[in-house]
DNA sequence: TTGTGAATGTAAGCATCGATTACACGGATT
DNA sequence: AATCCGTGTAATCGATGCTTACATTCACAA
């Protein structure tokens, strides 16, 4: 199939010292861990530019290595972008977790609102890499076990949250779930409006972004909790 | 530059019948309507296998014309996308309208509501259209001045609305502004857990989504809604 | 009617990308 | 020390966006 065979090998003269002198050290031929090299590349690509441009010969190029190694770690480019949406997915729930610990323990709906704020404030500080662990577009769910374990988990830890302000008498609606899912699309969606550019068109500057977020999520607040003056 | 020059035109003879007996008319040389029916392949790509899935040769391919054609009518890839965004974001706003056409005129707040559930359905029924006009990554909103004009009376549709209803009294809350995008995270939100793949995740099977949606619809209506036995 | 220019199609080609294959290198194991 | 296998390289493929040179035809004016 390969028509022009190469030389065998004139590459052993060809390179220079190795790793002898001061110099910066001319690679060896093996890289030393350019799996997670690539994922760091990636991730810095997705930062830059958003998912779209993560390109597989730019995170080689990056990594100093030639355009076909990267295939040595990932089968795929999507298995690259797997990667990094697993790492991503890690960084955001551990952000979470550790927003939550400062939490009053004792008023669970105030805990429910930390969590949205949570989630918001990740998502605006870091808008491509939650778009990466959003849209099942960049990654394969099924593939990417970590990412689906750490936001099943996520939803477990809100769903508590909101199971416990519910038993407290804090809540006006019993349907658990539906008051769960309509949070997560409350959040979800500002967070995309966001990453999608739509705050511009809606007379919303950037610099009133956070203070935005923090108004809806307790209007949801608000209109989830039981009224004090009132019985159902 | 080029290296290898054509011979002059052995096409005419090349080419059979010109529309003249009853075969399925060869295709005169020039196409008609080559912009609208590259759209349309476009739409359709989009349909098939979402934004992604369009390229334009493969429109090219669609509409019978050679790789080349689609750019004398579209500078580049972004603007056919913008042309298709345009297509689906006018028949999203139709839509939208022809059902706050028969929405109780004397109430407000219903009115609200339907323009949520029209939103949604709209979203649920045409996913990949409705993701296309949703984020910017897939056109140039500054390029494409249909979609943003279509978007911002749709905007202002639905807060002229709402002022009616805090005028008649049917609102707890007075920052309108605040109420509105509340609102519209909320459908948006929950659009894009649909496109995005998230209700497997959440338990939700797809027979249950629109009954879902009506129901995180309600909870918002009923949290902004003023209590009809409390005044503020 | 005829001639000409603009509009619009084709053909060929470039650069880039994801992906594969044959081969080269070199550390780890024996 | 010999060898094996994980990991890198080089070359290549097919697809894509986009450009350029050329071909064809339509529309309009003389």
């Amino acid at each position: 199939m390969r028509p022009s065979a190469k030389p065998p090998s004139t590459k052993a003269a060809a390179k220079p010292r190795r790793r002898a002198s001061a110099a910066p050290a001319p690679r060896p031929y093996h890289h030393g861990d350019l799996r997670r090299v690539l994922i760091d590349a990636a991730l810095q690509l997705v930062g830059e530019g958003g998912p779209d441009a993560v390109s597989v010969r730019e995170a080689a190029r990056r990594a100093g290595v030639s355009p076909g190694a990267p295939f040595r770690h990932f089968p795929n480019r999507a298995a690259l972008m797997n990667a990094v949406a697993e790492e991503a997915q890690r960084r955001f729930r551990a952000e979470i977790e550790a927003v939550l610990a400062e939490a009053p323990t004792s008023d669970p709906l105030a805990r429910f609102r930390c969590l949205g704020l949570a989630y918001l404030r990740w998502a605006m500080k870091n808008p491509t890499h939650f778009e990466i662990i959003s849209s099942r577009r960049f990654f394969d769910h099924d593939m990417t076990a970590g990412v689906s374990q750490d936001n099943a988990e996520l939803i477990d830890l809100t769903g508590r949250t909101l199971a416990e302000a519910f038993a407290q008498g804090q809540l006006r609606s019993s349907d658990l779930k539906q008051v769960q899912i309509a949070g997560r699309a409350l959040v979800y969606g500002f967070a995309r409006m966001n990453i999608d550019g739509h705050f511009p068109r809606w007379g919303v500057a950037d610099a009133e972004i956070e203070r935005t977020a923090e108004g809806i999520l307790d209007l949801l607040i608000e209109g989830i909790a039981k009224v004090p003056g009132k019985s159902p």
